[in-house]
DNA sequence: AATTCGGGGTG
DNA sequence: CACCCAGAATT
């Protein structure tokens, strides 16, 4: 038997019953794949309810602001993917009269569609003979057809898309380009996938060599930067707050956040006061203390933050000053989130601190 | 060709 | 702790 072969017989079997396997609609297919890029099924699910539920059709996204799209999205992470999103719905809506083209190489015009998007959506939406090579599909192949190239080397990516493209099932593509990718979530995973009870074990290749702990091969490893933020919150008479949009490059654009003081090193607090009374102006700031009581390492993929959150309280009015209590109305990062909850909302830790 | 975009689950 | 996740965009 073939290996797409065996592989649609074990997706028949095995597969899970996600909600964006009821339909076709390109709509839900594309929000789906959007939400699932680098994440795993368990931790977008809730989302795509969430997106279902509040959007029902792409003219429904398009109308929605950019704010209200990234507040659903938070704490998924990535949040390109949601402005990117956002910004689709809104070209669909205008340009494509609410209609998502229905090929690989229009697909790929679109913000936030690369190869692997534009693939799915052809294939699992459209019936399209485009093959699919996510990070299941690259640890699938690598090891039945025993390959070694780097799947993070421009050879690799090469390689794995032309053998993607040999073996698939193009009469089947639906469930053959879904089944290899739940085969590989489910089944070969990367440790401990279940050699005894594969479908593919007569006629892998890594199995039979004994490759199966070392493929695929990954090249690059991540490089992770230490920062060091001050948060501050600025509390005036009112119990009003400064709270800002993140603007520019890096992470979190366009979510937001307290006024932050960033240093190369742990900060010590004369040091720390003194930058905060030239950016405060002109207010008179009273004594600065430390709100958490515990270090906080934020990590990240690229990105270990040690965080501090100060009480800053001023004598009078800000002008800027938002209610404390409307804070939870805005996206922001989960660190931002987390201290929100646990120090402005279940109130009572910040008086003793 | 490398880096940089989050956050959470897993062993 | 390191690795991984239905990758894309930027440099």
């Amino acid at each position: 038997m073939s290996f797409s072969r065996k592989i649609l017989d074990w997706y028949e079997e095995h597969k899970r019953p996600l909600p964006w396997r009821q339909t076709s609609d390109p709509y839900k297919i594309w929000l789906s794949e959007i939400l699932l890029q680098q994440t795993r099924v368990a931790q977008g699910l809730p989302y795509y309810e969430k997106f279902i539920t509040h959007f029902p059709t792409v003219y429904d996204l398009a109308r929605a602001d950019e704010e209200t799209v990234l507040k659903l999205w938070q704490g998924l992470g990535y949040y390109s993917r949601a402005r990117n999103l956002h910004a689709t719905a809104r070209t669909i809506a205008e340009d494509y009269e609410g209609r998502f083209p229905d090929n690989h190489r229009d697909l790929m015009r679109l913000k936030g569609i690369g190869d692997y998007t534009a693939s799915a959506i052809a294939s699992i939406s459209f019936g399209r003979p485009e093959p699919v090579v996510d990070g299941n599909v690259y640890r699938v192949l690598a090891r039945y057809f025993g390959v070694e190239l780097a799947i993070d080397s421009p050879k690799g990516v090469k390689y794995f898309k032309e053998l993607a493209r040999e073996v698939m099932d193009m009469e089947h593509i639906r469930d053959y380009n879904q089944g290899l990718m739940e085969f590989g979530a489910l089944h070969c995973k990367p440790k401990n996938p279940e050699c005894e009870t594969c479908p593919l074990n007569n006629s892998c290749h890594a199995l039979q060599k004994g490759q199966v702990s070392t493929l695929p091969v990954k090249g690059n490893k991540t490089r992770v930067r230490e920062r060091f933020l001050n948060y501050l919150f600025v509390r005036d008479p009112l119990n009003r707050t400064l709270f800002r949009k993140r603007e520019g490059r890096g992470i979190w654009q366009n979510l937001y956040e307290f006024p932050f003081v960033e240093a190369d090193r742990e900060i010590e607090k004369a040091a720390l006061q003194k930058e905060v009374a030239i950016s405060i102006g002109d207010f008179r700031v009273k004594d600065l203390v430390r709100i958490n009581n515990n270090k906080i390492i934020h990590k990240l993929s690229h990105q270990h933050l040690h965080v501090n959150f100060w009480m800053v309280p001023v004598d009078r009015e800000l002008p800027e000053g938002i209610p404390v209590g409307s804070l939870k109305e805005y996206p922001v990062p989960v660190l931002i989130a987390d201290f929100i909850e646990k120090y402005l909302v279940n109130s009572n830790a910040l008086e003793n601190a």
